[in-house]
DNA sequence: GAAACTTCTTAAATAATTAAAGAAGTTAAT
DNA sequence: ATTAACTTCTTTAATTATTTAAGAAGTTTC
């Protein structure tokens, strides 16, 4: 089979990654070549078992067409998601499946020389423990916080290696697997692009509420990454004259007036004081149990829960006021770690945009709260996985490809 | 000739009016399609006279290829640059000369129901009195303030039409020629992308210091105009607490800060209050003129006015420091009225950078001031036509292509 | 319930790309 | 300096893919 035949079949596995049903007409669009052309390489690909039929389409007032689909069981990936405190890792399927518990580990990212082995080492125990063969692995997908290059998978910030190494080439060496990094708001977008509320959209801006405030941007239909790979830094636009002192050195940026690490300060300050609330009893110490306890609190109605998540939300509708003047988008999406607090966003958000937004620029865009929320990165990391997957060289010991004629 | 083919023939020509020279390979890749296809397709244009052989090119290590171009006098555009207040009209030749005088309109066109019968009448006067045989000309492009839908031809802003009808469909059927609009902002950062500071750039802002402060945004290397067409509205971010009212009805807009109307305004009452300076002498109630002769004294060191434009710089620098963070760019440009005043702008950007900009972030971002300055606009809007050209239907009545195989 | 209209599938004709060979020019080594 | 090795451009021939047209299957409408 020649190079190029290879690329067309690796886009159809693509495809059918991201679409889990689609005809052959469909992916002959999909993939840019002619019927007859697809309709060999599908032939192809059932003859190794790679794809299953799985029977028609609804009519769209023809014949009704037939429908393949990836067969399970026999590609897998692994997911990592990491900020700056946990790490989580999984073994995931073709159909979105988490097919291995979320494997969680307390892993702190700043000046920590050691935490790229202990990634590696961790990611190595799940695969082993998952019990699937190496060789059923298409590859490794990680989304980290820090400066990003996608291109050159190195981390500015963390993980260093000496040198400007690439974290991908290390893990690769050492598991054998091709390997792909990229930064958590930027998958977190691009789970929203491929399985989430932005699928099929073009122009879409997807906001990460987590520790920080990131921003994946979806631009023309694509995931956009800037001159270097850094664009999305919204944390840190410089918008309020606070005077606070951020963690980047400058003050003012917009994460010093929202995020989840602030809003459970916010509550911290607000219980010594005297508050009285559901808060009071939350361990302030454990980020991660504090947050996710407000978030609790917020949905079953806590007066001062909700006041502190106003005030985050009128920030970030300030700041989302922005991105609509400058990008003019259809959609925001509201993702990460603090979608999960709810539908709680969406007044503060659209009162700071009744505010500081020019009527004509905002009355078409709509704010959305995701559904993948928590799980987004992990499902981002697998997606970037298969977003590359044409450029993966075949691997020829999995059982089925070293079949292909 | 097919439809195809005819596609094909007018990517050439288009690629050729970017790029004045270009071998048969340069122009296989920019078009692709195959050398042999792309040589009978070259071979065609110059049988029928619209291309001529130039000689060779450099060699790069091989062989020298022949380059070619576009034949002179063959084709032309009218090019319309429109703000507020005043418009200008010109032809154009496939080289960018301007080949009639520059012809200058006084056309506000705030409350004015009969802007657009005016500019139409005056585009056919400046067809009409060029002298040149309208079958020569391939099309006209109009840049304009305000909200524009490029796709439906309509200006939500300026230039009513009622029933939203379209702008360019009322020019075209009353001048017989295709019309394209688009934001005057947007036609400014496709000039520089084209034939300015951002050619073959990927991730550009084009700044845009006009009345108001524009944003032209360049893109993964295309002109992105956002999910209405109403991306790079610079101007309106909400970003200050000073509390000024805006003309959009806001209070705190980026251009309550900065922009050559304020410029002038700041001018005229620092005169008023006894500010000895060159400035004193200039008619303020004449804004081109007054805003013409500040820059004029900023380049001969006027304190005064050196002092006004540093405070507007280091206003639109934070501004850029925004841009930066979101949008990671690799070039910040300049353009514009207001970028005639030339290097003023540098310093007071680089320290607003300096202090509200994540280093790591703008120190690979170069600033340049344009050098297609003033006439940006009028480039652009020629380059929008032939961005579109090999979507325009073939005209019959052109002496050249009637002869068409 | 049949006719008109869609859409999918298959097969033949057409048009493209790819590969290979030749021509022209540059660089590096003897 | 001259030749050999290497690049790159151009042309031709072989291969490959796309387009077109016809047929099959299904849906909607009158």
């Amino acid at each position: 089979m020649t190079d190029k035949k290879t690329f067309s079949r690796n886009k159809i596995l693509k495809e059918l990654y991201f679409e889990e049903n689609l005809s052959c007409a469909d992916l002959s669009i999909k993939i840019d070549k002619s019927f007859p052309v697809t309709a060999k390489l599908i032939e192809n690909l059932i003859a190794v078992n790679l794809v299953i039929e799985t029977g028609f389409a609804v009519s769209t007032g023809g014949r009704r067409p037939l429908t393949y689909a990836l067969k399970q069981n026999v590609m897998y990936l692994v997911s990592v998601a990491m900020d700056q405190f946990v790490t989580r890792i999984v073994v995931m399927d073709m159909q979105n499946n988490f097919v291995s518990p979320i494997e969680k580990i307390v892993l702190p990212l700043p000046d920590n020389a050691g935490a790229l082995e202990i990634l590696k080492d961790k990611i190595i125990q799940v695969i082993y423990s998952s019990g699937i063969p190496k060789e059923k692995f298409v590859g490794i997908g990680i989304g980290m916080p820090g400066f990003v290059d996608v291109e050159k998978g190195i981390n500015y910030s963390f993980l260093p290696l000496g040198n400007n190494k690439s974290i991908t080439k290390y893990i690769a060496d050492k598991i054998g697997l091709p390997v792909f990094i990229d930064n958590d708001s930027s998958l977190t977008a691009l789970a929203e692009l491929r399985f989430g509320a932005a699928k099929n959209e073009k122009d879409v801006m997807v906001v990460n509420i987590g520790w920080g405030v990131g921003l994946g941007l979806i631009l023309n239909g694509v995931l956009f990454r800037g001159h270097e790979g850094f664009a999305g830094e919204f944390s840190h636009i410089p918008f309020f004259l606070n005077g606070k002192l951020c963690s980047c050195g400058k003050t003012g940026c917009l994460e010093t007036e929202t995020s989840l690490l602030l809003i459970v300060e916010k509550a911290k300050e607000g219980i010594a004081e005297g508050r009285l609330s559901k808060l009071s009893s939350l361990p302030f110490d454990n980020l991660e149990v504090a947050s996710d306890g407000i978030m609790k609190a917020v949905l079953e109605g806590d007066q001062f829960a909700i006041e502190i998540f106003s005030k985050a939300g009128y920030n970030i509708g300030k700041g989302v006021a922005v991105l609509i003047h400058l990008l003019n988008p259809k959609l925001i999406i509201l993702s990460g770690r603090g979608s999960s607090a709810g539908q709680i966003w969406q007044a503060p958000i659209q009162q700071a945009l009744n505010e500081h937004c020019i009527p004509r620029l905002y009355q078409n865009t709509k704010i959305e709260i995701s559904t993948l929320g928590i799980h987004a990165e992990l499902i981002g990391a697998a997606a970037l996985v298969m977003e590359n997957y044409e450029r993966i060289p075949v691997n020829k010991s999995h059982p089925a490809l070293h079949e292909m004629s």
